[in-house]
DNA sequence: CAGAATCCTACGAGATACTG
DNA sequence: CAGTATCTCGTAGGATTCTG
């Protein structure tokens, strides 16, 4: 192959008490963020995206936090970053396995947004500027 | 009754600009920040709480946000919070209905992070000082 | 007991410009 | 195309002190 993957690193989150429900607050840590569950949500949707792509489907998210968003992403192992090294750049995210194992976590958090959509805040216009590629 | 009820204010949550996933974000709006998710975990287990049980069992978390997380989810209509007028004060936190059907949401978040115990950051260690009032 | 008031800091997040 | 590099700002979250 010639692509290049980064590992996973260490992870963003650590220093941790322990208290009830702590694997409640591990898990959330990793979704966390503005945007995170959003990106898993795409990425389980449409296997996999690149960067522009991502740009594309989240209008409103600046290249550098939508960089640092993947970032985390990656480092706590739950999305894959492939780099193909040619000209032009291209780069693909996917879901790494574990990544994928949150998908109940996410189908929940869909589900129960699309459930109580009737009371989301007021600005909350369901699926305009749905921008989708291809 | 002799308690006092407050109901749901204005949402905290508003300017959405909708994509693919807003529900996802939607829902994940409210259950943010680093205590809420543990927070509506132990009320979906105890059914009913005060302030300083909240304390005991959360015993890194200061009183200033605490009362800012419960305010925040009482805001979002999923908690719901009841003023005994009795001296000393007692409050009570408990789900709303709408915090309550979050449910499926929250257990899912506790199953993945159970699960996935074995790739918690070094720190976490499982269920250690667990508090329990009773 | 259940907070309110005040102060402080780190960081999530946005805007803009530049680049291999 | 897929980013970095700076700059800026709001706010989540924390420490401490005070109170009805």
């Amino acid at each position: 192959m010639d692509t290049v993957k980064r590992a996973a690193g260490k992870s963003t989150r650590n220093t941790y008490e322990c208290h009830p429900g702590c694997s409640v607050e591990a898990a959330l840590s990793l979704i966390d963020g503005k945007w995170k569950g959003v990106i898993l949500y795409l990425l389980m949707e449409r296997q996999v995206l690149r960067f522009n792509e991502f740009q594309k489907a989240l209008p409103d998210i600046t290249q550098r936090v939508l960089t640092a968003q993947l970032r985390s992403l990656e480092t706590d192992g739950l999305i894959e970053r492939t780099v193909y090294p040619v000209v032009p750049p291209k780069v693909e995210y996917r879901l790494t396995e574990l990544g994928a194992s949150l998908a109940p976590v996410i189908s929940a958090l869909s589900a129960w947004g699309n459930e109580k959509k009737f009371l989301w805040p007021k600005g909350f216009k369901r699926d305009s500027h749905l921008q989708q590629a291809g």
